[in-house]
DNA sequence: CCATTAAACTCGTCTCACGAGCATAAAGGA
DNA sequence: TCCTTTATGCTCGTGAGACGAGTTTAATGG
């Protein structure tokens, strides 16, 4: 379907000369080990085209082929793989005590390449170790990388970081982590990025529209359609946690009253309990999980505090209409130490002629490496677009 | 951006057929009344270009030239309109109580062709009358007719009606509307077709990321994304309006707790008073109004009303973050009646960092014929694509 | 009435994909 | 072992759509 109000789009031949090629990179991505025959038909290219598109591919150094295991008759075909020397992207993962740089070919898929703690507090640093890591990562591979993408558990607004409860920041610039000048460097939500990584490689692969929730510091989360994550006006869309679900009663350190993150993570937890408010909401309520063994009270509090979040997993099925759930982070152990009350405050809580056919509610399949698998995929967005395979053409020829 | 999860899609150059064809078509739509030196500066079309598509489609019916008023100096250009047997589209709104039959041609402004009441809550008997006008208004056009959209004050799913509050139906069975086997027939929320007209057309036209909310019998409303509605998984997204955002004590007729829907519209401002829930609850609303007028009660309860609108708006917008808020139905003369107690909730749900500039809440300026724009959109989206068009075409050649 | 200006028209060229026909590399049967 | 079958890759002529340089046209204004 044409998009009417968006921007005019250019009509120019300049922006059809990639468009096979395109077609084929984003069947490799999408399918790794796919062979050149598989893709051909797929995309119902004839043989000539695929010929003379993967030859130009191989030419400028985007992919390569190796024979494939021959599967019956005919003649043998290949596989298409990353080329060895061809574009890399560089995704980073800061989250609350440690971060991760990985680089990614064009299949997506992130190798990390460093890691690191960062015990502190202070911004600064933080960036200028993460920032050394890039570099170094960028060093290695020269020319290759045509990208930075940075997952960070922080909101995210333009491109930059606003606040983040789970570092303890505000507003921090993360123009440093660029490597060379020019360089695309992307930053997103953690929460964000991982929904979106889950709806292209993970539990909600081939869902038109998923919903991603996890509970790390309160809720985050996305919806995505079509591997796009909405990202709203200014980026900081998926918020969820700041709708006002919870106790109208309580203020959020956001500003707000009533909202759901202080209904469902450690915070949660605690005030059921009447125990004080935990300075680690995250390892507090792994914690509370482990002790609602064996301990009544406990159970009662998490099972309240699961309730409370499959009320408003309901409540966002109801305005969203997701095809399926995924739970991240805290959120699934937290379904499946109460999966009753989940299960019935869930039902409870859809509009009734929802209730035949929910949609599923699992478990995000990509772990702590969602965010990471996320910022790649963005990068590799920005990457493999006709300007981008322009300007890496221009890079590789002549 | 490349869409790496979306349905592969062709790069045969039967799909390169209707590029250009198609973004003229498009900037007609935009921008009615534009010049064809105008498409071809926004395109960044050569002028042989021009030349070539308008030729084929003026050709091919699909659109027509008339002088353009001289600007200057220099060779008069033109001006593009629909081609008086050129292609066009029904659109239909289905009310509460009445019901509106209108032709779009492919600039997409319905002109009303018949209408009519039904006081009837037999949905079969409005299904008829509805069905013969459409078929009337077909006999008329013939061939031009391309598609047909029903925009209805139901819960949509699937293009299915599951079931409406305000029309007071269940399940129905719309595709009697269809005046010819073959021809696509659309049917949409009233609300959410509301808030794409709102997008393309209205006081939302630009802004990438629109939230349209619109209270009749509870909320309806959409998120809109470069003029798309975001529909989810089966169609049913945008009811906002169960949410639990309301009283968590109140059971909605939809079967979950606490919904929205009960907290804003004339149920809540009875409530408030005392006073019995309204047969309907949207003249009921109207007329506290008027009320509130000399009556501090009232007015208390107008204004507690607004409130807890504005306190959902807010979160919405920490959720979604749109770029801009449109109002339709009783959800602008709400605001206004109480805009203190309304702006005071919004401000106050809003997180911090969203206060300094947090995106405009405003009226919808199609007021009632968003719903019929929004039909005809989405039907002419169906109209103006590569298949659409190779239909038009071999109905219109040799 | 002619210079100026902006736009339309003409036409040769380019690029991309198609598709028919041919070449190639395997499996399987005689 | 050789030939047939099968699936695929390669070659090359064709066609569509857009470009862009050069030319023509229709207006304004001095």
């Amino acid at each position: 379907m044409a998009s009417p109000t968006g921007r005019a789009r250019s009509v120019r031949a300049r922006d059809a000369r990639w468009r096979g090629a395109l077609a084929v990179l984003d069947e490799m991505r999408r399918r790794p080990g796919v062979t050149r025959a598989d893709v051909a038909r797929r995309l119902a290219l004839s043989t000539g085209s695929a010929t003379e598109i993967t030859a130009r591919l191989r030419e400028l150094a985007l992919l390569s082929e190796t024979p494939a295991a021959a599967t019956g008759r005919g003649r043998p075909t290949t596989v298409l793989h990353p080329h060895p020397r061809g574009p890399v992207v560089i995704a980073v993962d800061l989250r609350q005590e440690d971060w991760r740089c990985a680089v990614a070919e064009i299949d997506g898929r992130p190798r990390v390449s460093e890691e690191g703690r960062h015990g502190s507090r202070h911004p600064a640093k933080v960036v200028a170790a993460v920032g050394e890591a890039v570099r170094r990562v960028h060093d290695r591979f020269g020319g290759r990388v045509r990208a930075v993408a940075v997952a960070v558990a922080a909101t995210v607004r333009h491109g930059a970081v606003v606040q983040s409860a789970t570092l303890g920041w505000d507003a921090v610039d993360l123009t440093g982590l660029a490597p060379a000048p020019g360089l695309p460097l992307l930053v997103g939500n953690d929460a964000t990025l991982a929904g979106a990584a889950e709806a292209r490689y993970g539990a909600a692969a081939g869902a038109g529209t998923a919903l991603h929730v996890t509970i790390e510091v309160g809720v985050g989360g996305t919806l995505v359609v079509d591997g796009l994550p909405i990202e709203g006006a200014t980026g900081a869309g998926g918020e969820f946690g700041h709708l006002p679900l919870g106790d109208p009663a309580l203020r959020c350190p956001c500003g707000a009253l009533g909202c759901w993150d202080l209904a469902v993570d450690g915070r949660a937890i605690a005030r059921h309990l009447g125990e004080p408010p935990p300075r680690d909401p995250r390892s507090y309520a792994q914690a509370a999980l482990a002790r609602a063994e064996g301990d009544a009270a406990v159970r009662s509090a998490v099972g309240r505090t699961a309730s409370g979040f499959g009320r408003g997993i309901a409540g966002l099925i109801n305005a969203l209409d997701p095809g399926i759930v995924t739970l991240g982070g805290f959120a699934e152990p937290l379904r499946a130490a109460a999966a009753e009350e989940f299960a019935a405050a869930l039902t409870d809580g859809l509009m009734r002629f929802r209730r035949a056919d929910p949609p599923p509610v699992v478990a995000a399949t990509l772990g702590d490496d969602g965010a990471l698998h996320g910022a790649a995929a963005i990068a590799l967005d920005r990457v493999l677009t006709e300007e981008g395979l322009d300007a890496w053409a221009a890079d590789h020829t002549g």
